[in-house]
DNA sequence: TTAGGGTTAG
């Protein structure tokens, strides 16, 4: 309403005749006739009122000009369909082109960046500019950049490289620092980013901020906050741009000592506590083993997004507290936050790595039936691993089966009902959905993995050698198993039968001396988790090998007596060295925090908190 | 008159 009224009194107060269309471009009655549009442009805010101001545009004959253009651009970002409007109109399919220049391409970039599949728009139009012979600016290329990033396309990223270096503007501090976050963001090009990073004669935190997240987000996070130290070294100071990057990686080695001095730092260097910031230090926290520090920050946080929420849910879903993650979650909803699809994967694996099977079917019908969230597959995939877990393999499968058809079972989802049913005895069952895995995976290492474990448990030697003949004849590795902890602020690393350690002959012994005292106190070796053909004394001295138990024999030779002792394993623990663990914590009166791939257990006095349910 | 790096997920 508003701008009809707003044009009718332009078009009265500008008496257009036939002749003022054509007069030159700085006389008054044209200057106000570009005063008028753009002054009706800004307070345009609906598609209707964009076409009657396009319509008024050319009427008054200002299809050319070139502030009235951008300023169309740029107001067509502010609400939806717009932009596909404007861009239409800059870009008319027949009949002469408008004026075009790079501030108004580079307009056009930044509305699309403020909408979702901006990034084919972005390389669609940057490929018309070039085409129609109008010279990027050094602001053109971040957009673009960015645009290939999201992309994640590798190739188009180095050709769009080329270009900044054809037009000279490799120098640019702006386009420099997002060429080394577009390499970060395309598959494989973490390299390609070093070396542009390490051509850069000055780097600013910007420049060390996208390298130590590149590494972060490839999962070379000793990296990243090895690069965090070099930073320092070289006395740039970090921003909490660069501290998000650091936490994340932190995390993700769940280096508690290292996350506590990160926090510090902050403190320290009165570095502004961002609700980023925030939220990267309750992920820190909770993935290194300290959850009740992770919620002691998010209640004091004074603004919470989702990400806050969901963070320190999965935090607590983590570490088995499943009841406080439900209530959380309870809390959230109570307080008008809509979940979104991520907070209820996060809510739904709370319910499965604590067994709260109904909890879980509620809230898997509550998100579709209350907030409209089709259920993705992985929503499906902790629905399945919820049953499979809780022992009712049965409803699991059934559970599959009513999957809708354009979700399909994906191979994750066949290997949580494999894992259980190995669990649970059902061998047959587990072995035929191997068997079906592999002929449709054939290159998926876990696959064999898992069958050759349900031929070790049926005792079926000679098959399980077959599956291993078969896995080496197409060359296919099982991961190795591995353990980390910190200690005196290093990180180490053992993996089964690791004797690169400096104390190699402490630690064995160590191992020997803990297995005679844990068998004093009841342990018996659960031999039937080594999987291999050999006798049961060997089978023992296989499972002492194991780089978890290497890894705390470690842990009781270097720290002082009742110190906590947190580790972290790259793969799930398994039932010998759970096992083994709970009396260790007994015998040893240590409190013991391991992470797995799943999740955490934290042993004390011959228990764990996931009460042997994981 | 325009531009750069970040957090939650089976």
């Amino acid at each position: 309403m508003q701008i009809t009224k707003l044009l009718c009194f332009a078009a009265n107060a500008i008496t257009i005749t036939s002749s003022w269309v054509q007069l030159p471009p700085h006389t008054t009655k044209r200057r106000v006739a570009e005063q008028t549009c753009l002054s009706l442009l800004n307070s345009c805010n609906t598609l209707t009122a964009l076409t009657q101001i396009h319509a008024f545009i050319l009427k008054l004959g200002l299809h050319n000009n070139p502030l009235v253009l951008t300023k169309f651009a740029s107001t067509s970002s502010h609400f939806p369909d717009a932009i596909h409007y404007a861009s239409t109109f800059l870009f008319p399919s027949n009949g002469p082109l408008p004026f075009h220049d790079a501030f108004l391409f580079n307009t056009l970039f930044r509305a699309f960046a403020q909408t979702h599949d901006s990034k084919p728009k972005t390389l669609h139009f940057y490929n018309t500019m070039l085409r129609f012979d109008v010279s990027p600016n050094k602001f053109t290329y971040p957009f673009v950049l960015k645009a290939c990033a999201g992309l994640g396309n590798l190739r188009l990223g180095e050709s769009v490289h080329g270009s900044v270096a054809k037009f000279g503007f490799y120098e640019d501090a702006h386009v420099r620092n997002t060429l080394v976050h577009m390499y970060c963001c395309c598959e494989g090009g973490v390299g390609f980013a070093w070396k542009v990073f390490d051509e850069s004669s000055k780097r600013d935190s910007v420049t060390w901020s996208a390298m130590i997240g590149g590494y972060a987000r490839v999962g070379d996070s000793a990296r990243a906050v090895g690069l965090f130290r070099e930073m320092q070294v070289m006395g740039v100071f970090p921003d909490e741009i660069t501290m998000v990057s650091v936490l994340a990686a932190c995390a993700d080695l769940g280096a508690l000592e290292l996350g506590k001095w990160l926090e510090s730092y902050v403190e320290k260097r009165n570095i502004t506590k961002s609700e980023e910031l925030c939220n990267a230090m309750i992920d820190m926290f909770a993935k290194c083993g300290d959850v009740d520090r992770a919620v002691e920050l998010f209640r004091g946080m004074e603004v919470r997004s989702i990400v806050s929420w969901t963070s320190v849910i999965v935090g607590l879903a983590m570490h088995g507290r499943g009841l406080e993650a439900v209530m959380l979650f309870d809390e959230m909803v109570e307080q008008g936050i809509q979940p979104d699809d991520v907070a209820f994967i996060g809510v739904l694996s709370a319910c499965s790595h604590s067994g709260l099977v109904d909890k879980g079917r509620c809230y898997f019908d509550f998100m579709e039936k209350s907030y409209g969230i089709v259920p993705k597959i992985e929503h499906y995939g902790c629905m399945v691993d919820l049953l499979s877990r809780a022992g009712l393999v049965n409803e699991a499968l059934e559970f599959v089966q009513a999957m809708p058809v354009e979700v399909k079972p994906n191979q994750i989802i066949w290997r949580s009902i494999i894992t259980a049913c190995h669990a649970r005895g059902h061998l047959k069952l587990a072995k035929g959905i191997s068997k079906e895995l592999i002929r449709k995976e054939p290159m998926h290492e876990s696959n064999y993995v898992l069958l050759s474990n349900i031929y070790a448990k049926l005792r079926r030697w000679e098959k399980k050698t077959k599956v291993r003949e078969m896995m080496d004849m197409k060359g296919i590795k099982k991961v190795p198993g591995s353990t980390m902890i910190e200690i005196n602020n290093e990180m180490y690393e053992f993996v089964a039968g690791d004797k690169s350690h400096d104390l190699n002959k402490q630690i064995y012994d160590m191992v020997d001396e803990m297995g005679r005292e844990i068998k004093r106190a009841g342990y018996v070796p659960t031999t039937s988790q080594v999987l291999l053909d050999i006798d049961e004394e060997d089978k023992e001295d296989a499972l002492y090998r194991h780089s978890e138990k290497l890894a705390i024999a470690f842990a009781l030779l270097s720290t002082p007596p009742g110190t906590p002792i947190r580790i972290v394993k790259n793969l799930r623990v398994c039932e010998d060295c759970h096992c083994a663990t709970k009396f260790i914590s007994k015998v040893y009166k240590r409190d013991i925090v391991v992470r797995d791939r799943n999740r955490f257990h934290h042993f004390r006095n011959g228990l764990c908190s996931c009460r042997d349910f994981w």
